[in-house]
DNA sequence: CATAGAAAGTCAAAGAAAGTCAAAGTCAAA
DNA sequence: TTTGACTTTGACTTTCTTTGACTTTCTATG
């Protein structure tokens, strides 16, 4: 097997007992490997890129680390799966939960997440009817949903 | 972990503890943790940053110190000068004028802004009464405006 | 005052770790 | 056999950390 397959795999069981994220210092494990160090570089951004559900980040210098995360689905799959779900009205328990979800997958930041649930929350939505509510909060849940959909999927 | 973590977790425990002011003595603090004065200037200086909301103050000579803080309250007058300019109703041009205000003092990253701004639409809002609009955006704003005033800034 | 001693500040050099990039190698498909 | 995608390698760059020598500021005391 090639090399980089093998670093690959190597990654992926890390990731696979660590339940999806992992963390190495890039020369010990090249060292360990016993090739170049960015032999891990070259693999971490042909294999392990956000298209296929990965988050990277790192840190240079003293107590520098590289970090792998992965994202069970694609964003976008995920976010629609949660727009059907939403249907047409929801409760504040569920809206709650999903917004949590989204949060957890990284797609919204927990501050986002306290931003968007502060929207969402009976309060913010007093004037109106009790029954108009869930509508209306569904309505806006799946706005803000697809103003996620369309943003580049860079990030 | 690496020396600069160990002592800014260090600092901001002693922060916990007395509710957001400490002060310190510098070569007592280093001999206590076994490094070099400058170093706990180097922490400081790159990760109690005003930009993370911490103020800094220190006297040198005889009874010298270092005092740290953490602050908020220029953001909290700001953030209350919105509240109070909003009222009871706000339209979306208006609406949109605010959260740029609010953006742009990078209280709200863009991102966070484009969401708020979804959020605020006439499109998510639309379930309600033309005139309802307009009462519950700004009920909508505040409330996220009082989620912001909540937040604990995080490190 | 003048000055000595006590603190904190500054800065640059050295060290540690990750990132970038281009050249060279491999290998299968056209 | 040529091409082109994918790999491997290593030199060089950038970022973050640690250290220590030197400077500045403050207090106390003769």
């Amino acid at each position: 097997m090639i090399l980089s397959q093998k670093i690959a795999r190597m990654l992926e069981e890390m990731l696979e007992e660590s339940e999806g994220e992992l963390s190495i210092v890039r020369n010990e494990l090249a060292s360990r490997i016993g090739c170049v160090p960015s032999q891990i570089n070259y693999v971490i951004t042909s294999r392990f890129t956000p298209e296929r559900g990965y988050l990277v980040e790192s840190r240079r210098g003293g107590g520098g680390y590289i970090r792998i995360r992965k994202v069970r689905m694609a964003r976008s799959e995920y976010l629609m799966h949660f727009y059907q779900a939403i249907g047409d009205k929801i409760d504040p328990d569920t809206a709650k939960y999903f917004v949590s979800e989204i949060v957890s997958q990284e797609i919204l930041t927990p501050r986002e997440g306290r931003l968007l649930l502060a929207a969402l929350s009976d309060g913010a939505l007093r004037p109106v009817s009790r029954e108009e509510k869930d509508l209306l909060r569904a309505n806006l849940l799946k706005n803000v949903i697809l103003q996620i959909l369309s943003e580049k999927e860079d990030m």
